[in-house]
RNA sequence: GCGGGUGUAGCUCAGUGGUAGAGCAUCACGUUGCCAACGUGAGGGUCGUGGGUUCGAAUCUCAUCACCCGCUCCA
């Protein structure tokens, strides 16, 4: 990083280079969405799979699963975003500024006020007092229609966040893996959120891909597993080639934690926004036992939505039952003869966000004989091209030999070909991808079958058999 | 949401009332012997969008969309 100091030139890399688009682009884009362009799409996909490997795949105590963006609507008045995502706000006729109303305070003499009477209420910023405009619906959920018959049809939510489809299967997915507590759900998906502001590119979007885990376990272990997480998380950042100063832990304050969680931190990253900004790239929190709790409630309210009219903000839960621990979302433990509901432990990470670190983190200028070459120093595993494949020059079967070997090797790398321009020139395009090597095929090739490989870092170049190519960068790119 | 700024070729930008421009990038042909070589040529523009003023608008004006910066917000 380092070099690239404004957004605005994160901006323009994306897209000179096609890594990220603005959505809608020929229509004057559309707020808050951006479109992944081709080399944009392969480091996304390398950001999931590396995390969906080695948090999913190469852990004993984990699975993953892939639930829908559209559930039962009192699964959202369960987790609680019925009630938190849609607030009342109000503006100030005189300042314009906008505040949600169980944030104002009454007028003094009127304390009694009722929460809604805006008559009653202080203007936080300018004073003024009953100068609101009608209370208005702030909707933070995505809302659509579910059913092609408008007068039966159903309002149901884009999820907010992926973690609850995994609360609303951790049952299924107990009974159907023989998985046993301490154990984890991971799962890679799309979330909406209508967000008050959005802006600073593709940080925060209302249109966003999670990679959240809920890692179940007994209370009073919650604390172990929280620190776990939380080293783990860094550490998969720093092994990915994230530079550790650009990284740091922020522990919440315990009047900034949700209503439900015990703890909770966030891993941030130094983006080039303004003159430099820590921001979140994950949150690891620790959510006790509050989500399974809650589902208890709504999975015996459901009647009671049903003859509320379907309407989820007509419908209170139910109370929770006195035996709540031994409820049907209660673990039993065999071994030990008791039944609990786990605590939960939550690593949530935007996967926009840590693709748009990645790629920051990897912009990197070096002088090269006077000039300045732009290269991104991307980890082997996440860059977009693992190999490029170069005839020296076009004559003397040098094309056709470096075809053979780039259609030999892209079957198991992603790969690519180019045999215009000079050669230097070709290395450069290479380096502004971040395409960890080069293979060129040149005169001696024709002799002893051997070619250059070129380390996008360094340089510098090695000659190997032409049959080995292959077995060479497979060892080099580690995969 | 508030305030400020910006929007012209894929990118960076010049053009402030009178024929739409440059550099880089892209493409074609030639050349080539390892780090953004060279030559010749080509393509590429709703000047963010829509209205208004004007003989004439990229330029003035109104609205709108989008982005950036600073606040605010971020269950």
């Amino acid at each position: 990083m380092a070099d690239i100091r404004k957004l605005e030139d994160v901006v323009s890399l994306c897209k000179r280079r096609g890594f990220i688009f603005q959505s809608s682009d020929i229509y004057g884009g559309l707020a808050s969405c951006y479109d992944y362009g081709p080399l944009g799409a392969e480091l996304k996909r390398n950001v999931k799979e590396q995390w969906w490997k080695q948090m999913v795949q190469m852990r004993d105590d984990m699975v993953g699963i892939d639930c829908s963006i559209l559930m039962h609507p009192m699964i959202w008045k369960a987790s609680g975003h019925v009630d938190k995502f849609a607030d009342l706000v109000a503006d100030c006729k005189a300042c314009k500024t906008r505040t949600r109303l169980d944030h104002l305070q009454n007028a003094p003499g009127k304390e009694d006020a009722d929460i809604n009477d805006t008559s009653a209420k202080v203007c936080p910023k300018c004073g003024k007092i009953g100068n609101f405009t009608e209370p208005m619906e702030f909707k933070l959920m995505f809302e659509t229609q579910m059913g092609a018959n408008v007068d039966d049809s159903m309002t149901v939510y884009l999820r907010p966040e992926t973690a609850q489809g995994i609360f609303a299967n951790y049952r299924n997915v107990l009974d159907s893996s023989r998985m046993a507590v301490p154990f984890g759900i991971g799962q890679i998906g799309k979330s909406f959120r209508n967000e008050v502001t959005t802006k600073a590119f593709i940080f925060r979007t209302r249109e966003f891909e999670q990679m959240e885990i809920e890692f179940f376990c007994k209370p009073g272990t919650d604390e172990k597993w929280y620190e776990h997480w939380k080293q783990l998380r860094m550490q998969w950042y720093l092994d990915l080639g994230i530079n550790k100063d650009h990284l740091r832990f922020r522990d919440h304050a315990s009047d900034e934690l949700a209503h439900y969680a015990k703890a909770c931190v966030d891993v941030e990253y130094l983006f080039p926004f303004g003159q430099g900004d820590w921001q979140e790239l994950e949150g690891v929190a620790n959510r006790t036992n509050y989500d399974l709790r809650q589902h208890q409630r709504g999975m015996r309210s459901v009647t009671r939505w049903i003859e509320n009219d379907r309407d989820v903000i007509k419908t209170p839960l139910v109370d929770e039952n006195d035996k709540w621990d031994k409820g049907p979302l209660a673990y039993f433990d065999q071994p030990n003869n008791e039944k609990y509901i786990p605590y939960v432990i939550e690593p949530s990470a935007g996967a926009d966000r840590g693709t748009l670190a990645f790629l920051v983190d990897a912009y990197d200028e070096d002088e090269v004989n006077g000039e300045v070459r732009n290269v991104l120093r991307f980890h082997p595993k996440l860059a977009p091209v693992k190999a490029a494949v170069f005839p020296l020059v076009k004559k003397e079967g040098m094309p056709e030999k470096a075809t053979a070997i780039y259609d030999d090797l892209k079957g198991h790398f992603n790969c690519s070909y180019d045999l215009k321009g000079a050669i230097g020139r070709r290395y450069r395009r290479q380096d502004e991808a971040g395409t960890p090597f080069c293979i060129v095929v040149d005169g001696q090739t024709n002799e002893d079958n051997t070619v250059t490989v070129r380390d996008r870092d360094s340089m510098e170049q090695v000659r190997v058999n032409a049959d080995q190519v292959k077995s060479y960068l497979r060892d080099k790119l580690d995969l």
